[in-house]
RNA sequence: GCAGAAGUGGUGGAAUUGGUAGACACGCUGGACUUAAAAUCCAGUGGGCAGUAAUGCUCGUGCGGGUUCAAGUCCCGCCUUCUGUACCA
């Protein structure tokens, strides 16, 4: 009776999808436990290796958790709007929508043939009008909500109104806009309507405004930070500008203290919750007013200059300003004499990419307005500068500039000869400038003299906040996400525009579904995807989508019908709510249930990649304290622990290439017409195409140059064969040279040979770096003509580097064709085999055969003659202690995630019940049970043999009982100084005098000792003993 | 620049509170079975030195110091690699 996973696998599968094995229900009296995985986009590519990992990690959690007596809720779906499907219909016309559902058929097959324990009964799909129903839904939630910093919670924008109406917004307290002018109850009264919405859109959590945004003409969409990576879109390196337009946001930054206080609560990785930190970049300070005073009557002019600093204690040591280009103060302040050269920087600085200002970050540049602004203390009159190192979108986009303790300042200063008065004690600064704001004392200061940092900054506070400068204030690094996306592929917004101001559409008509269109690109005047569709006006009337040209006025007032949004939703808006609603997936008429939220409540374990950590996974944390707010789910924080699975990194295989750098000979004669033909030359022969060389020969290359010439006979054995090698691929080249006449006159370096490496697809290499190149210039155009040059054996060798697992590299290894050869749970083991969890780790498939020989040696165990069969004898105490430190260990390993480490304890102690014979039912029927998690599919079927009719997934785990693990003697290590010299067996019974007389009587101490006494005598009971000479 | 993670045999990695460094596996070497191959099984396998051998000695966890009876593990100072981030006032 073999081992047969092919069938074993199939039959489980087919038997967990019948008998819903896995359907978690909603009201259990287990406790409940939810565990989550980061829900893939379906991309075209399919799964590779890398994707299981953390699904796997997962399964076996969520698979021991119903061993443990837990109602698992371990579901799975697709975040199925994006980018690329986007681009492949603008490439073939072909509809997002079939070739999302065409790989998610590909995915959900290649998931199932893994053997996971999901709960396919409630999926989610993003771009599914069923579940972005939804997404609209808590889109019209934030925008009927504003964020009340007394109370600190979102509270109904009605709410705010009625206060507006009874007493104006005096009193408000609330997250919004920085331009809102103060009026009362009657100002409020006889504002039109649309002035009221105007004024109410600067509170909302989701409003319109006008923001500079990242835009990429070459995709035709706006783009977060997160999507730009070295200044270029994340996808497809196209380049991306700066450009004002009308977009819908979020308040996240009304939550960025409380995401930033969440984080203690939460079982995150720490690297993780630092970057978030770093994300939202609290920073503690004041604001202070500045006057601007004109340059030659010295009069105030009716401006001010807010600035944000740290370091207000520093404020006496200010010798200029500086405004960002952009601030709107820099035309009005400018001087007459100035005013050219502001301009000439001013466009100079806003035709510089993204790219370019990152790149010089050293180069100095800025202009002097020809203003001043008053030191509000010290009244004396400081410069006012603008450069291009102050931030427009930080701040106020205006700094109060402290050469002595900031470096930048401490540069720009230095570059245009400004002042840079010192009001540290005791510290030279003729240098640098003094940063290390813990240890410095402030001087020059008036009533800040002798102050350390902490009261310097307590007592300016003050003083700013008493004389009315400013007030301090805690600002973030956080910005409020930009929500709308030029794209066709996302969620529509449920927004329809009267007047040009949005309206929401009510829940009921819900969802608005993606309009058909003929093209997905932007159209030609500029609108994004959705200005191609005809069929895109709402009917106030019939409330429902109608066409176009119904629109009877262009601001759509008369017959109702309006146009609607022509923006759809970013890539986060569908991923950050999905876990609440796989507590209730099926739901039509809530988002979810009371019963089912208070039910499953969080999930208990989280597991996904890093790359999430300042998109993802803190919109979703954003999205989670909105909702907790509003009271539709009951916890602030939805993920109590979350680990990151590392990547997994491919081993590309590389072909070379060589190449030949020639030289013209001393003292020859060299026309202009031989330059040329040396220029041809160095231009063709830079690569020899059409030849391939084996890695072995390269190496061979390499080493023969630099041989020990002393050796003479093996040297010249070697230079043979080497210009052998060396000739043949010359030849081709003094042909060609030959014929433009250069013979004799220059001269080809065969010592310093270029070598030039193309990736080749890893499909075509074997575990030995082998290469079938027959095959490969048999399948690949671009081999076909090229000849492979190998040593004798007519083996062809390739190099090979670890590198990210990525479709341009070639490196891509696909789970499907291990789950044929070795069967699923093969692959499950290995890849938990292959390290930490948490680490990126290379994939190198050599290492399968040894989990998929355990998995035979464990079948084996259960075998007698051929026959299925285990035996009802009464284990031995060996046998129980095998048993039992396989439990204690593998429940250890799971809490701590240490998958890697369970997996080699399974084959130790398979190897070890083999050497004993083990064939006892009291033994073998807990083992199928605790390496079930990890290999459900023999698991199963090692159940059913061993006489049970029901599935193995919800059999309790074996209790582990510490009685079978006492021992009575131990083999003690005996160190001298800490080295290791010998053991000896003790039994456990001895105290330590004992001990001691026992290893000093030991004839192999005496003859260590020679006779000398040692000075000391550890012994650590049950552990070493260690003897200090 | 800043933040984080990591560095252990030919390879992936183990060593949970400082206590036998290299578990487990791959690979490699030798052997058994076989006409042969695959599969399977057995033995060996960090480097160096000595010895016919059993064995012994010695070096060894990126580098340099330190604490300790004892350091891969703790402390100080560096180096390298990876990942994230980008003038945040």
């Amino acid at each position: 009776m073999e081992y047969n996973f092919r069938k074993i696998e199939d039959d489980w599968q087919k038997y967990w999808a019948e008998k819903q094995t896995f359907k978690a229900e909603n009201n259990a009296t287990k406790p409940k436990y939810y565990v989550l995985d980061m829900f893939p986009y379906p991309s075209g590519a399919g799964l590779h290796v890398g994707h299981p990992l953390g699904y796997i990690a997962s399964d076996i959690y969520a698979r021991y958790k119903r061993h443990k007596g837990f109602n698992v809720l371990h579901p799975q779906g697709y975040d199925s709007f994006g980018l690329p499907a986007e681009q492949y219909a603008i490439q073939t016309g072909q509809h997002p929508a079939i070739t999302t559902e065409a790989n998610i058929k590909t995915y959900r097959k290649q998931l199932d043939q893994i053997g996971f324990s999901f709960d396919w009964s409630r999926e989610v799909r993003t771009s599914d009008p069923s579940y972005y129903k939804w997404t609209q839904w808590i889109f019209i939630q934030l925008f009927e909500s504003y964020y009340c910093k007394d109370a600190n919670q979102a509270r109904s924008i009605s709410e705010l109104e009625a206060v507006f109406a009874t007493e104006g917004n005096y009193r408000i307290n609330a997250a919004c806009d920085d331009n809102i002018e103060i009026f009362g109850a009657d100002d409020w009264k006889n504002y039109s309507e649309e002035q009221k919405q105007k004024i109410l859109l600067k509170y909302r959590l989701t409003f319109l405004s006008e923001t500079e945004v990242n835009w990429c003409p070459a995709l035709g969409t706006v783009l977060a930070n997160d999507e730009i990576v070295n200044g270029v879109s994340e996808r497809g390196g196209h380049t991306v500008i700066r450009k004002k337009m009308m977009q819908w946001s979020m308040r996240i930054t009304a939550y960025a203290q409380r995401l930033l206080d969440g984080l203690a609560k939460i079982d995150w990785p720490q690297p993780l919750k630092d970057s978030q930190t770093y994300w939202i970049g609290r920073s503690e300070g004041a604001m202070v007013s500045f006057n601007v005073i004109a340059s030659e009557t010295k009069q105030s002019l009716p401006y001010k200059i807010d600035v944000f600093t740290t370091r207000p204690d520093t404020i006496f040591g200010v010798s200029f300003m500086t405004l960002a280009p952009e601030h709107e103060l820099v035309s009005k302040i400018t001087t007459p004499e100035q005013k050219e050269a502001i301009e000439t920087y001013k466009k100079a600085t806003s035709k510089r990419s993204e790219l370019e200002r990152m790149a010089d970050v050293k180069t100095i540049s800025g202009v002097f307005t020809g203003a001043y602004a008053q030191h509000p203390f010290s009244g004396k009159e400081v410069p006012i500068w603008i450069g291009d190192y102050v931030l427009a979108g930080y701040g106020t986009g205006a700094v109060m500039s402290v050469p002595c303790g900031d470096e930048r300042d401490y540069a720009f200063a230095k570059h245009f000869n400004i002042e840079i008065p010192n009001i540290f004690e005791g510290v030279d600064i003729s240098e640098e400038a003094y940063t290390d704001k813990e240890n410095s004392v402030i001087a020059n200061s008036d009533f800040l003299n002798g102050l350390p940092y902490k009261k310097a900054m307590k007592t300016i506070i003050y003083e700013i906040e008493k004389r009315g400068f400013g007030y301090g204030k805690i600002n973030y690094r956080l910005r409020d996400a930009v929500f709308s996306r030029q794209r066709y592929w996302g969620e529509p917004f449920p927004v329809y525009y009267k007047n040009g101001m949005p309206q929401m559409i009510d829940k009921q008509y819900l969802p608005i579904v993606l309009p058909e269109v003929e093209k997905y690109l932007p159209t030609e005047d500029g609108q994004p995807p959705l200005g191609n569709a005809t069929t895109w006006a709402w009917d106030t009337n019939t409330n429902t989508i109608v066409s176009n040209d119904k629109i009877s006025h262009p601001s759509g007032d008369l017959g109702g019908v309006f146009s609607l949004e022509l923006n759809t939703m970013p890539g986060w808006a569908g991923s950050s709510s999905y876990f609440n609603r796989y507590m209730d997936s099926e739901n039509t008429e809530e988002f979810v249930s009371k019963e089912a939220v208070n039910y499953w409540q969080d999930v208990d374990l989280y597991i996904g990649g890093s790359e999430h950590a300042t998109g993802h996974l803190l919109y979703s944390r954003f999205w989670q304290m909105f909702l907790y707010d509003k009271g539709v789910v009951p916890v602030e924080e939805y993920a109590k622990k979350l680990i990151n699975q590392g990547m997994i990194t491919g081993t590309s295989a590389f072909v070379k290439r060589v190449g030949f750098t020639f030289f013209n000979l001393a003292g020859i004669d060299f026309s202009v017409k031989d330059n040329e033909n040396l220029n041809l030359l160095r231009e063709e022969f830079k690569v020899v195409k059409d030849k391939i060389i084996s890695e072995d020969l390269i190496l061979y290359l390499k080493k023969t140059y630099n041989l020990d010439k002393t050796n003479n006979k093996e040297h010249i054995e070697h230079m043979k064969k080497r210009e052998v090698l060396i000739n043949y691929l010359i030849n081709p080249i003094s042909q060609k040279i030959s014929e433009l006449g250069l013979i004799d006159k220059i001269l080809i370096d065969d010592g310093d040979l270029q070598f030039f490496k193309t990736h080749v697809s890893v499909d075509y290499v074997n575990s030995n770096d082998q290469l079938d190149f027959e095959r490969l210039k048999k399948e690949d155009i671009l081999y076909k003509e090229v000849e492979f040059i190998t040593a004798d054996s007519n083996i062809f060798l390739c190099s090979r580097e670890v590198e990210k697992m990525s479709k341009s590299k070639y490196n891509v290894v696909n789970p499907d064709q291990i789950c044929v050869e070795y069967g699923a749970d093969s692959l499950r083991m290995f890849e938990m085999f292959l390290g930490p969890l948490e680490q990126s780790k290379p994939w190198k498939t050599s290492g399968i055969s040894g989990v998929y020989s355990f998995l035979k040696k464990l079948w084996k165990l259960y075998i007698v003659n051929d026959v299925f069969s285990v035996s009802d004898e009464e284990p031995t105490p060996e046998e129980f202690k095998v048993l039992h430190k396989t439990i204690k260990k593998v429940e250890e390993d799971i809490a701590n995630f240490s998958f890697n480490t369970s997996v080699s304890t399974f084959m130790i102690a398979v190897n070890e019940l083999t050497a004993l014979k083990c064939n006892k039912r009291a033994i073998l029927e807990p083992l199928a049970i605790i390496i079930e998690p990890y290999a459900p599919h023999i698991a199963e079927e090692l159940w059913k043999n061993l006489g049970h009719s029901t599935s193995i997934s919800t059999v309790e785990f074996p209790v582990f009982e510490p009685k079978y693990l006492v021992e009575s003697r131990k083999e003690y290590p005996v160190s001298f100084n800490g080295k290791m010299r010998f053991k000896i067996e003790l039994s456990l019974d001895l105290g330590i005098k004992e001990i001691e007389d026992a290893v000093l009587a030991h004839e192999k101490t005496q003859e260590h000792l020679q006779g000398r006494i040692p000075k000391k005598v550890i012994i650590v009971h049950g552990k070493i003993i260690n003897i200090v000479e």
